[in-house]
DNA sequence: ACAATAGTGTCTGTGAGACAGTATCGA
DNA sequence: TCGATACTGTCTCACAGACACTATTGT
């Protein structure tokens, strides 16, 4: 907090950035909007809000997902601040970085995106290519697909990308997306087993053995 | 980012909070200051500063750092970011939490800490008694006491509680604390191993078999 | 019957946990 | 010699990795 008279130091613009990711045709996406003007015009970049003086970091977050996207009710946390001196030339912006998950499912349910000129980018094609991307929006992503495969491994992250009852095969995908490597069925379902629990339901319609739907059971006491 | 029109959006405050952790007699200790004015007068605050319009969030840690301890060089890491709206009675401020962990011979070097009515508070005694910190600072700490736990268990972060040269008795007890349970000698130095290397050191004048210094190995390629 | 994907049983190696033992100092 | 702490050897058990096997659908 410190002693110094505040007025000594200007005060600033404070955003979120958003990142929305969800798992399409076993691709990770991220929802990008392609900006129309300068600086960066025909970039893509992230969305984004300025963050009200009377709201609080979370509820910017909220309100610009459901801006974006028209959902509400989706998995989202912090990532990371940004706040290099120059990343927006325009002026001073802290950008307070949020990260939300979203299965393809519930994406789908709102096709109001092309409105907005928003897409959905694959990651690791963007991450891969030299295509220019708007402000530190490249680093910052960098940075949030880097959380995720960590993520992954000791949290139920990927929980949220995919629907509330989901097959194994599917699941599994997901889990080698993020992971960026394949894993052996045995060892994925053994691990898995304890945090799920079976439903009634399996697939169907399709020219070999149907697949079980599972959900995630109620959990005893894990931290996020 | 957002085209919004930001002068829809006031401007706020941005400060950076610091948490300069040691390990002192044993126990994880933070340094605090003791308020002098109200808001919450009289109440131990984590010392902080305003960032600079021409300041990154970085270096603002840095300069916060410096001007409360006088030290330079020593790992920190960006924890999270507080923006509720009441937070600070006074006004807007959106705080960026930064930590640094500070071997307790390093922190000695400079004693200056007592004009500035700093000093170091047991950080288990605290949390768990009920005495009012000022702010969210009690959230604060008790997130980064947290991310403390967890990251000394897949990452390195315990090295940078101690010396650049330790013996392995010191480094357990950094781990013991951060973990907060005791371990197992033969187990602990198995895990350890491959992480240091020895010096031709070893303490004296203790009635009983003296212990080697290590230090840390260089690495091979391992993100912090 | 066959292709295709779902799902299981089991061997192996690695590493954490537990504990008993040996080593080396000052007094 | 003794108390105290440093350090090591080894058993066990849980779990990840690897792979071969069985199961069930539509065509």
């Amino acid at each position: 907090m410190a002693e110094y008279d505040s007025s000594m130091y200007e005060k600033m613009s404070v955003a979120v950035d958003l990142l929305v990711f969800t798992i399409e045709e076993d691709r990770l996406k991220l929802l990008m909007i392609e900006r129309s003007e300068d600086p960066f015009a025909k970039m893509p970049a992230l969305p984004g809000v300025f963050v009200g003086i009377n709201e609080t970091l979370d509820d910017a977050a909220v309100r610009g997902i459901y801006e974006e996207t028209g959902l509400t009710d989706l998995y989202f946390e912090q990532l990371y601040s940004f706040g290099e001196v120059n990343r927006d030339p325009r002026m001073r912006i802290i950008s307070v970085a949020y990260m939300a998950l979203v299965p393809i499912e519930k994406m789908n349910y709102h096709a109001g995106l092309r409105t907005l000129n928003a897409s959905l980018v694959d990651v690791e094609e963007l991450l891969a290519s030299n295509r220019k991307v708007a402000f530190d929006h490249r680093k910052i992503i960098a940075y949030a697909r880097q959380r995720l495969a960590n993520k992954v491994e000791y949290t139920q992250i990927a929980f949220h990308l995919v629907d509330e009852e989901f097959t194994l095969p599917r699941l599994q995908k997901v889990y080698e997306i993020l992971l960026g490597k394949s894993l052996y069925k045995a060892n994925f379902r053994k691990k898995i087993a304890p945090m799920i629990e079976e439903t009634e339901y399996v697939t169907a319609g399709e020219a070999h053995r149907p697949s079980r739907f599972y959900r995630l059971k109620e959990q005893s006491g894990c931290s996020e």
